[in-house]
DNA sequence: GGTCTATATTGACAAGCATCTATATAGTGG
DNA sequence: CCACTATATAGATGCTTGTCAATATAGACC
């Protein structure tokens, strides 16, 4: 039986940096290109400079995006391990839907009762 | 180069539905159990049965879970679109983090200037 | 050093969301 | 019908978070 879920539980923070409007924009962005300078994030937010700092911020902290900086530009990049994360949590939705599968069809079975 | 991303965007959806720790406490009970009813929601839970009912209606309509009716109780179940629909978004960060590989030990290529 | 551009941080504020109490609704049984 | 249990909904409230303007910090160049 799990416990309650903290606030910063891993999976609580990977989940929350994504699960807003610009900074999936920004990780789609990250998604189709090697790594994209700071600079570049105004097309995908419509939002001013210090608000994209913020989420990358977010994003960095979460450990979805690395930084490195050249000189006065400094390049992200999505990291691998949030992808891996992710999928574990996918994995879990997975496991319990697939669990329901076979009782989907198999409705002449007995019924589940709520625990006594 | 993508678009603003919506609220109302199905993977943000997807992705607030999971980032509460009460409702991923839900997800994650569910995903080692068939179905869980409404009522066996209280261990995993420590908020009062309404909370509960709230919580599992944001993921109801975020596609996240379904429920079905057998009398005074209702049980509730993962869908299974909800794991593909979460992989999919990780396999965008893992493209993403897959296409900065090469070039991370590659150190010696000419170093990307932000887009002119 | 000063000046400039790039980017991160600070603080105030408004909007949105999680929580609860109270109550409505759904379903069962007599 | 009434009484009961289970669960969803409504409304109020407090907390969190996204946003911006202002400013601090980082780095390059003269």
């Amino acid at each position: 039986m799990p416990t309650m879920v903290s606030p910063s539980d891993p999976d609580i923070r990977l989940l929350q940096a994504l699960a807003d409007p610009v900074r999936l924009a920004i990780v789609r962005q990250l998604g189709g290109q090697p790594e994209v300078c700071a600079c570049d994030f105004t097309s995908c937010c419509d939002v001013s400079q210090p608000t994209v700092s913020h989420h990358l911020k977010v994003l960095r902290e979460a450990g979805v995006v690395e930084a490195e900086r050249r000189g006065t530009w400094v390049f992200y990049r999505l990291r691998p391990e949030a992808a891996s994360r992710l999928q574990r949590i996918a994995s879990v939705i997975a496991a319990g839907a697939t669990a329901t599968v076979p009782l989907d069809p198999a409705r002449s079975l007995p019924v589940l009762q709520p625990q006594a």
